[in-house]
Formats: structure tokens, C-alpha cells, sequence
DNA sequence: TGTACATCAGTGAACGCGCGTTCACTGATGTAC
DNA sequence: TGTACATCAGTGAACGCGCGTTCACTGATGTAC
């Protein structure tokens, strides 16, 4: 995916019958796949479903990431990839630099709402490949991203020692990684339900990020 | 499962020949389902699998579960059953007061470490029958716990808004659920690998805990 | 104390299904000459 | 500017596998009389 979105080539004409080769079917099996995750969950996502979805012989996928290891690993290789770049660009857009960390928050537990059969695929390795350099690369980077953020949160000079500096940045990430999964999987939405009066998630995500200041 | 472990009756004799009818095939299905769920992980707990683990014929489970979201729905009501019980029993533990969120903290972690795929399949949603009564009760009961747990960490009067201590709640919960969470998926080790020096993930789960008093 | 019978847990063969994989093939593309 | 050929993406039939489910059955237990 070098440029973006032109992914439709040579079967774009008027003529009808499609030809032979697609142009990019890798592309069109990832977008595929994302489309079955999203809709059936992660069981649903097989080589046979990604290749039905795509309008393609079932066998097509086994040329472009072997097996099926292969196509989950690369799907969340672009995952990361899109993980990193919306953290970032949240904490470009915070205002003051202290609230970058909360930005970066909200960012995390957002990408977790809008794709959450991505985002599981993601942070349960059971079915991934970390051998593949483009999933390791991708996790490197978003894995960076964080350390950042948790570094910068609270001025980086004092408490020096590392068991501090750890315990603090797996204490952010520990906090935004939960309240993501318990929203994803209803446990959140559940238990608000049993609470008195009507508490949205957003308000319950800004007093969670704000109560640690 | 009325009095604990006494769940070998019947075949127990020397007469070799085991009977036609196991006596407590429910019991031993859900143990053979347990030990599958920790040696192969979620996904090669089937029907099958936990007859033939069981030593039973493969159709055997349906008398009991009617089908596999039956038996993945009762092993995850006896993994919340436990998994209260160890809460209780570590805020009882607990010398001081103020000690006790902490020390539940500290067991919901160490639950999770013990019994990773059990914890999965409990916190997993997606293939659970949660119409089964018995799921219900046992996970209502877990979250009884947990609410108990936060709502007496700081004291209970002041800020008497709902908002604030469903904030205060579901912090608490998001840190200790987040952080059995990226510590299964090995998530932690990964990160601290990258780190100066070594750290231990009981210091880091002190640090974690105690940094937010 | 016996006998007949209903009940039901457990068996084992058989079914259809979707899966990953293999394999001979076909169509398109690019390159050598 | 043509022609031959290697390469390779994609096809479609076929394979074996494990799965959930069905079904006729068998063995054991409990109950009625």
C-alpha cells in the first residue's frame, strides 16, 4: 500500500469482465479481512472467508502470506501501523504539553471503540506470527509511542530510578489497556446499568484519565 | 461440585473394569475442560476434546452441556466462583483497612497469572452463554466483590457524586484488569525486556498498586 | 423379597460442514533475442 | 517490431481432518407393584 487508497486498478474500466490477475489482491484480502473481523469477530476470519469476501479462488490467499498466521499477523502489522499514527497525532493535537498523556488516553480507548475486532486481533498474540519482521517493526513502533507518552507525563527528571519510571508508564498503559477491554467485551456497560443514574462512557473515560492527575 | 473434591466414586475399586456409568462425568468433563483450557488454550477446548480428555465417549457432553457454549459457559461460572473467593479471602488477609484494595488488586492479578486461560475464557465474552443462570449468579457475585473492593478504598462519604466513584471504580478496575491483561499476552515482558536493569513483575505490580495513594 | 418397566447416562457409527492444503492447470506479464 | 519462453498470480477440483450433531443402541438405576 504505497500511496494510500487507489487500490481498485485494472478492473476499474467499463468492460465488465474482471481480468484475470486483480492488481492487488493483497490489498483487497487485507481490507477483506479488516471487513470479516469487524463483523464476525475473530473466529470468522479465516484464508476460505478472506478469499470469499475478496471475490477470490480460495486458494489466492496461500500466495500472498502463506498461511493463515500470516494473513492475521499482517493484518495486525497495519493495525499497529494505524495504532501509532492516531496516537500521534493526538498528542500533537493536545494544547498544553500536560495533557498529552490523557490525550494519548483517549486516543488508545478510542481506536479500541471504533475497531475493536482489530484491536483484539492485536493485543491477543495467541494467533500471530512475531516472527514476521513487518509485525515486529509495527509493534516496535506503537510500543515507542507509548513509552513516550508515559515518559513525558509528569516531568522525566525526578524519580530517577527505573522501577519507578516502569511502574508508571505500565500503570498508564495498564489503565487505558483495561478500560478499553472491559468496554470492548460489556463489562463496563454492564456494570453502569447497575449504578444510579446514567453515566456515558466518555464522561466515565474522562473522570478515569483525570482522576490519576 | 456440592463437597469439594471427592469426585472419583464408583470406578474407584481394583476391579479394573471401569462401569458404564462415570458417576461424576459432569465434574470430571469440566476438570478435563480446565486442564485442555490451560495446556492448549481456548481454542482447542471443544466438545470432543473434553470427552476425549475426559476419557468419555465424544457425545457424551451433550447430556450435560448441551452444546459447547454450555460447557465453556459453566467452566467460566466456576472460574468467577473462584476467582471471588480468592478475592475475599485476600481482603480478609489484609491487616489494616486501607491495605485491602490493594491486596485484592494483588489477587486479581495473581488469579490471572495462575489461571491464564481460565481468566481468558471468563473475560472473553464472545463464545459465553450468558442467559445460563448459573454464569450470571457467579459473575454478578464477582463484581459484587470488586465494587465492594473500590467503593471502601478511600472512604465512602465524601464525594458523594455517582460519577466520581463509578470513576474511582472503574480506575481501579481498568488498572489491575490491564495489567492481567498485557501480562498474559506477554505484553509486560516484552516492554521490560526493553528496559534497563530487571525488574520482576511482583515489584512492578507493588509499584503499579502503590502508586496511586 | 422378587419382578416388570420406565428412565436416562453413556456408546459408537454415521452424517454434513468448513477448514487448510495440495496439485495440475490457465491466463497474463515481462524479458531475451 | 516480432517471437519464444520463463515466471508467477490466480483457478478449481480434490484430499484428509476435526468438528458438532443425530440416532439407534446398551447398560445401569430407581420405582411400582
Amino acid at each position: 500500500m504505497a500511496d494510500g487508497s487507489s487500490l481498485s486498478n485494472a478492473s476499474g474500466g467499463a468492460g465488465g469482465k474482471r481480468p484475470y490477475h486483480h492488481g492487488a489482491l493483497r490489498e483487497a484480502l487485507l481490507e477483506a479481512s479488516e471487513r470479516i473481523l469487524d463483523r464476525d469477530g475473530i473466529n470468522g476470519l479465516t484464508l476460505r472467508a478472506a478469499a470469499r469476501e475478496a471475490g477470490a479462488s480460495h486458494a489466492a490467499p496461500k500466495n500472498h502470506f502463506g498461511d493463515l498466521a500470516g494473513l492475521l499477523s499482517e493484518l495486525a502489522a497495519l493495525g499497529f501501523r494505524r495504532f501509532s499514527f492516531r496516537l500521534e497525532a493526538a498528542a500533537r493535537a493536545a494544547k498544553a504539553p500536560e495533557d498529552r498523556g490523557r490525550a494519548i488516553g483517549k486516543a488508545y480507548v478510542h481506536f479500541a471503540i471504533d475497531h475493536p475486532g482489530l484491536f483484539l486481533l492485536m493485543f491477543r498474540g495467541e494467533r500471530l506470527d512475531f516472527s514476521r519482521p513487518s509485525l515486529q517493526e509495527a509493534m516496535d513502533a506503537a510500543t515507542a509511542v507509548l513509552a513516550q507518552a508515559a515518559g513525558s507525563g509528569k516531568g522525566g527528571a525526578e524519580a530517577p530510578q527505573a522501577l519507578a519510571r516502569a511502574g508508571r508508564m505500565v500503570a498508564a498503559w495498564s489503565l487505558v489497556h483495561g478500560f478499553a477491554m472491559l468496554l470492548i467485551d460489556g463489562r463496563l456497560a454492564g456494570l453502569l446499568s447497575h449504578m444510579p443514574g446514567t453515566i456515558g462512557i466518555e464522561a466515565l473515560l474522562d473522570e478515569v484519565l483525570g482522576g490519576g492527575r
